[in-house]
RNA sequence: GCACCCGUAGCUCAGCUGGUUAGAGCACGCGCCUGAUAAGCGCGAGGUAAGUGGUUCGAAUCCACUCGGGUGCACCA
């Protein structure tokens, strides 16, 4: 022996996680990682954008999951030749954080924090933020997701909130940033308004009271207006009645019930639905128009009315409907969107008892300082006594709730900074019109629809924990400027020292000269901070310290080529991205958009802590391997369909997937070892040179690099993965290996042995290649094991489809000799012959003249191989005609359109039709029927003609081929059947005696005569197949230290096979 | 409440520009093969295609409604 061979056959078993571990090793030693994000030269740049997470809680499994839909993308396009930088950030501001600090210091107020202090509270909140930041790295890498850590992008570093600064700016001098007083969805808790994105998180199922209350109808003793309420905490701040003006009213009396003649008004169409069972008397009719501008009693008159401002009368608005309740609505300005736009409109007062935490004020009876929703009970009760109370009921209904910390949100007036983005709309729709959505319906849909009702966003947050806003507002002339960089206010402020921190509370200490012309006031900061996301929808210009100016260039990079997160960002990340970069830009923030949707536990139900259902991913990656994982996410379903995460499957793809490529692998490599094949000593054998079998997987294996990289170049990676399993099964495992294993066996390196291991190392080579996106960690290693030392499939190109070794009419004749096959195993098995037992003849008939021809010749010895018989015989007419009958059955498509009714009497008569009929169609004839007395002609193309096997001969078909078996067995038959039987029983004997498959061995065989003497006659073939060098028959089995015996079954008989080794 | 997605074998999913006999994998049962060996292959059983109605010669596929699941929207007063 010569130089140690280039392969080694593999000792130990398979253990994905271990392979992994082991690349990771040589990944960070070569630091494989920085070369591929680093890699540039001269290539162009594919732009991806990282959302960034906030690393204060722990990652998931659906991170793993989405992580690995970004990563995948990124990997194929660096190996097609991109240059693919994917910078990190970490979303470090906002509500978020700030509840996850007011937990550790168990306080959850915002005047405990004003106590605890606002600069020691931002400190924790720094700290805070990166919490887990070590565990998302380490996942990260452990996962596969390759991200640039060196420098991220931080959301709360000055260079970042700078660039902010610069875009608020922006959007302030196109009058695009203004505050108003709005009704907000505002979090008592939490002491801040929050925005539609943020509350459309929220939405929770709540028990509220229902109730219907009487408002005198003033002037009209003994008539009440009936008016219907789920905010029983609002009619403190009551100042009127809406009702629509084209809706018709009615008053009706009841008949003897408590209120005893009481007579009650409300929308005629909503008479049933209050009264139910009970029976009223309408005694008159209005119009709305005509009840607007009565006057009403409001139920609790605890607050007075001062100043100016309407009150205790009926307003008209459009927004009331007769849907639900009594066509009556109260009006509290402070607590409703549709009632502030009427309170304004027509003048009303406007009440507003409540306190920033949601409180009643001190002063109000019975209520006061009472949280608003606990105090609903209470005022339900007062109305009660007060004789108000029509009926009271619970009903369940979606309310918002803070999407940090539960509590209920309350719509309440209160000034806010607004983004009007409802003046950017068409743009913003136009825009959306060039995003590449993944899937379509998304950008059409949810994301289009939210765009068609954009209201403006309510940027600013009364918090402390965020960008500051950069409005600074004249306490004598109101006048507002911004500042618009970390550099301008440096220079407004030359004496702001070295590495100050723009956040509060220091930033709130810095006091500007009003700018407008002699007005010489003092400017401060307006005390709100900026939304958090508006923070990442920025990332495109602020993670590079963009400073946004008017008419400047966007980064270079803008916009991305592919982002991708989930569902729920659609309102949030994908949203505020939109907005911004529509804004500054004119375009989209990213050319394309794939949204990824929930990981749900096996049973489909919704992951979450309070269930324990959660699945530690790291868990997960240590019990099946990384790659597993990913692969089973990704060929699972279309990564926008809700998928289950089921630990089971997971393991079976790592088993089914990776286990028969590694066994792949081992074969190769045991057989390459033994003959120290090494493809880099010989020439590449030319394809002419090569087998069929050859030539036919070199020609699927292009076939597979031009399907996958297709579906990878549509973003369609669910169907990339399912690709390359269905390659690797079936065509590579199942059947190249298993039709070309002997020919790796004999000795010596023959033209046709260099062949089979050039073609199946290619293959490997190239599955390693095509799979490496999605599994990064196995087909490196598998690259690694086929080319020592070689560079990392990572840093390789993926692989350009070899035009010129496609063969689609092999691939084709392949599939029908596939088919043949797969009904010739139904056919003995049916037969009850097992495949060891050689015989005589199998008749074939393939779907068409040209196939056959093919299936008797170039094939006829694969297929008398794989189905273990002497002859393969293509049937003809005669033979058929013994073994089948034909059925004529419409083309229902081209016969559809052509009979319409008449179709399914066309059926009939074509099935009774004979076999000799039938055989006339095959031959091309037209045939004539006479369809209810009028003839009717049908070429051969609008009928089709089906076999079907006659009983009792063994037939199997499958509509169009057909194999049968002679299954006459001969004594020679029976005596080769016996030969492979021993054949099996030898070398079962070997694996259980530990051999290794090169080891020759000694060999005696005890048995019943009949089998001994077949196994006599076959001794060559025994010898050959056993590597038996001397094979001793019939007497006692020979003993010793060497020798061992295994005691089988052939046919119910005993047969003792005893062998040793041989050494040396 | 409104909108969107989904409902196919015990489980996970294909198929869905309508074509009559609805597929695959897993799991299960039986058998086979094995010089890749705690793998592999074949066969079998398993389906009122959620339900109802419609369009059509023909519906898992198109339409309507109902039921169930998911998601989103929504101030529901």
């Amino acid at each position: 022996m010569s130089a140690s061979p280039r392969f080694v056959k593999p000792t130990h078993d398979f253990n994905l996680p271990k392979v992994e571990r082991e690349i990771l090793e040589r990944w960070s030693a070569a630091g494989v990682e920085r070369q591929a994000l680093d890699r540039r030269d001269g290539r162009p740049t594919y732009v991806f954008f990282e959302g960034p997470p906030t690393a204060n809680g722990r990652p998931g499994i659906h991170h793993v999951f989405a992580r690995t839909l970004k990563d995948v993308v990124c990997r194929y396009w660096t190996m097609k030749g991109y240059h693919v930088p994917r910078k990190a950030g970490w979303d470090t501001h906002g509500l978020p954080v700030e509840i996850e600090v007011q937990k550790e210091l168990g306080i959850s107020i915002k005047p405990e924090i004003e106590a605890f202090g606002i600069g020691p509270f931002n400190d924790r909140c720094r700290v805070s933020v990166f919490k887990y930041k070590g565990e998302w790295e380490k996942l990260s890498k452990r996962m596969g997701y390759w991200l640039d850590y060196d420098e991220p992008y931080v959301t709360c570093d000055n260079r970042y909130v700078s660039s902010l600064w610069s875009i608020l700016a922006r959007f302030f001098d196109e009058g695009l940033l203004e505050r108003g007083h709005r009704i907000l969805p505002w979090c008592p808790k939490c002491g801040t308004g929050l925005s539609s994105h943020e509350v459309a998180q929220g939405y929770q199922d709540v028990q509220d009271p229902s109730v219907f209350v009487r408002f005198p109808r003033v002037g009209h003793p003994g008539q009440s207006f009936l008016v219907w309420t789920t905010t029983p905490w609002t009619l403190p701040a009551n100042v009127a009645l809406a009702v629509h003006r084209d809706l018709d009213y009615v008053r009706v009396r009841r008949a003897a019930n408590d209120g005893a003649g009481e007579e009650l008004l409300l929308a005629e169409a909503l008479v049933a639905k209050v009264f139910g069972k009970e029976t009223v008397e309408i005694v008159e009719r209005m119009s709305g128009a005509s009840l607007v501008g009565e006057r009403c009693e409001r139920p609790f008159d605890w607050l007075p009315f001062e100043g100016e401002g309407r009150h205790d009368l009926l307003v008209a608005g459009d927004f009331v409907s007769a849907e639900e309740g009594s066509g009556i609505v109260h009006m509290a300005p402070a607590f409703g969107e549709d009632d502030h736009f009427v309170g304004v409109k027509e003048g009303l007062a406007i009440l507003n008892p409540i306190d920033a935490q949601g409180r009643f004020a001190a002063g109000i009876p019975l209520v006061g300082g009472q949280f608003v929703r606990d105090a609903n009970s209470e005022l339900v009760r007062e109305l009660e006594r007060r004789g108000k109370l029509f009926r009271r009921d619970n009903f369940t209904h979606a309310y918002p709730h803070c999407w940090r910390c539960k509590t209920p949100l309350l719509y309440w007036l209160r000034p806010s900074w607004y983004l009007r983005t409802t003046r950017i709309k068409e743009r913003m729709v136009a825009q959306n019109r060039e995003i590449q959505w993944f899937p379509a319906d998304i950008g059409t849909g949810r994301f289009g629809e939210w765009l068609e009702n954009n209201v403006d966003w309510a940027v600013s947050r009364e918090r402390f924990w965020g960008t500051p806003l950069n409005v600074w507002s004249c306490a004598t002339c109101r006048s507002l400027q911004v500042v618009r960089s970390e550099a301008h206010l440096r220079q407004l402020v030359p004496t702001l020292p070295d590495g100050f921190d723009l956040h509060r509370p220091h930033i709130d200490a810095i006091e500007l000269p009003c700018t407008k012309a002699g007005c010489g006031g003092n400017a401060r900061r307006t005390p709100e901070v900026v939304d958090c996301w508006f923070d990442s929808g920025a990332m495109p210009f602020a993670q590079h310290g963009w400073i946004a100016e008017p008419g400047k260039a966007p980064p270079q990079d803008h916009p991305a080529d592919y982002i991708s997160e989930g569902l729920d960002q659609t309102r949030g990340w994908f949203y505020t991205l939109h907005v911004i970069s529509t804004f500054l830009t004119g375009k989209p923030a990213s050319k394309r958009i794939l949204v990824g949707n929930l990981v749900l536990d096996a049973k489909k139900q919704k992951m979450s802590k309070s269930r324990g259902n959660t699945v530690d991913p790291w868990q997960e990656i240590d019990a099946h391997g990384v790659d597993a994982v990913r692969w089973h996410l990704i060929a699972q379903s279309h990564p926008w369909l809700p998928r289950a995460y089921d630990p089971a499957a997971v393991g079976a793809t790592g088993r089914e997937l990776f286990g028969t490529l590694w066994n792949c692998w081992s074969f190769f490599a045991t057989y390459a070892e033994l003959d120290q094949f090494d493809p880099r000593s010989q020439a590449e054998p030319q394809m002419m040179a090569r087998s069929e079998l050859d030539r036919w997987l070199a020609a699927e294996v292009e076939r597979l690099v031009e399907e996958v990289d297709a579906a990878f170049a549509r973003y369609d990676l669910t169907k990339a993965a399912n690709l390359i399993a269905a390659f690797v099964d079936r065509k590579l495992s199942n059947w190249y290996i298993r039709r070309a294993r002997d020919r790796f066996w004999g000795r010596g390196m023959t033209a046709d042995k260099l062949a089979a291991y050039t073609t199946l190392w290619e293959a490997l080579d190239r599955v390693a290649r095509v799979m490496a996106p999605l599994a990064p960690f196995f087909a490196d290693a598998l690259r690694g094991w086929l080319e020592p030392g070689g560079t990392s499939v990572h840093l390789d190109s993926f692989p350009s489809p070899r035009a010129e070794r496609r063969a689609p009419e092999l691939e084709r004749d392949m599939e029908a000799v596939l088919d043949v096959v797969a009904l010739g195993r139904r056919a003995r098995s049916a037969a009850g012959i097992n495949l060891r037992q050689p015989l005589g003849c199998v008749y074939l008939k393939g779907a068409d003249a040209a196939i056959d021809g093919k299936l008797g010749s170039r094939f006829a010895e694969l297929i008398a191989e794989e189905l273990n018989v002497e002859r393969v015989v293509v049937a003809d007419e005669s033979r058929l005609d013994q073994l089948r009958t034909l059925k004529v059955k419409p083309n229902f498509k081209l016969l559809g359109p052509k009979l319409g009714p008449k179709l399914g009497a066309a059926k009939q008569a074509l099935e009774k039709l004979t076999t000799e009929q039938a055989a006339a169609v095959l031959r091309g004839e037209a045939l004539t029927l006479y369809l209810g007395g009028a003839p009717a002609t049908f070429t051969s193309a609008e009928v089709e003609v089906v076999l079907e096997g006659k009983p009792g001969f063994g037939v199997e078909t499958d509509g169009r081929m057909l194999v049968a078996f002679d299954t006459t067995l001969t004594p020679t038959l029976i005596a080769a059947g016996h030969v492979r039987e021993v054949v099996k029983r030898v070398n079962n004997s070997r694996r259980e005696a530990g051999l290794r498959v090169a080891d020759r061995i000694d060999l005696h065989l005890a048995g019943p005569a009949a089998l001994l003497a077949a196994a006599e006659a076959g001794r060559a073939r025994i010898g050959d197949d056993t590597l038996a060098v001397v094979i001793a028959f019939g007497g006692e089995p020979p003993t010793g230290d060497d020798w061992r015996s295994f005691p089988w079954e052939v046919d119910a008989e005993p047969l003792i096979v005893t062998l040793r080794r041989i050494r040396g």
